[in-house]
DNA sequence: TTTATTGCAAAATGTTTGCATAGCC
DNA sequence: GGCTATGCAAACATTTTGCAATAAA
């Protein structure tokens, strides 16, 4: 079942949305909550879904803009594994992913900060970067994501 | 300008493919060629202009079919960066990529066995990967990659 | 001669775009 | 009233598929 937002969500997505001169609409809400109810990193069209169980008029093109949206103003991050479609997140901490190569699901996995520093240390001079991506593929015992 | 393969290489390519019973063709001889003559992180579409250049008649679909198959059989390792179109590299040592913002291109950044284990001490038991991608996003300020 | 590969065209996929309509300070 | 967002349909780019013709071992 699908909750409705907390108070401080909304907040959070009010701010969020306010800081770059966007509004808050109902859509936007139906979609954040989806993606905050069920962090399994779902796609486009399973976004679409769950939305449309909240708000059965919305459009594939109004999520699609929704989730641009919000990564552009940095509540959500994208996932992307090879030529899969791409997956959403709403975890913000820094962590890698684990794509479970018989299940398909997607994992979060902590990112300590050394972790981190040992991944900029291979940078050679000259290269600068503000995004690391990782992620894992292969096989999960557990049998289902840890809580997040 | 696109040299010829070397012994060597041939050698390579048809150990490669004789090991799952593929052949070697002129066309997957022309797209390996092309492979190795620019490590630049090519598209299938420029990859396709430049098997051209060796053998006009070569169609796209053969170069997909080709691409694919030295996947398959551990020739090139696919890199994808979110959602652009995948790029085919043949440096099959153990590293990471870094995309320049502003140019586009990819680097190859080497990838010390120790980073690598550390990465793989985050994983929860349970969970066991064969394969780590990490890729990098931002600035260079080096104008061209490190040969490799 | 057998089996794999090619090349073409068509289809599928995932995503983006243009634009008229609708909604919010 | 002015700006932003929505929803629809059409456009798009990339990749995949089916299949008859061709070429490699």
């Amino acid at each position: 079942m699908i909750q409705n937002l907390t108070e401080h969500d909304r907040e959070h997505l009010q701010e969020a949305l306010g800081k770059s001169g966007q509004k808050v609409t109902p859509q936007r809400e139906a979609v954040f909550t989806v993606l905050l109810a069920e962090r399994d990193h779902p796609t486009v069209d399973e976004v679409f879904q769950r939305a449309r169980e909240v708000m059965p008029g919305v459009s594939l093109a109004t999520v699609y803009n929704c989730l641009e949206t919000f990564v552009g103003c940095g509540l959500v991050r994208q996932v992307n594994h090879e030529r899969e479609s791409t997956r959403y997140c709403p975890n913000l901490a820094p962590h890698a992913h684990f794509r479970d190569k018989e299940t398909g699901r997607v994992h979060d996995i902590e990112l300590p900060p050394e972790v981190i520093k040992s991944l900029r240390s291979i940078l050679p001079p000259g290269f600068d970067s503000e995004v690391i991506e990782i992620s894992f593929h292969g096989r999960a015992q557990a049998k289902d994501s840890p809580a997040n």
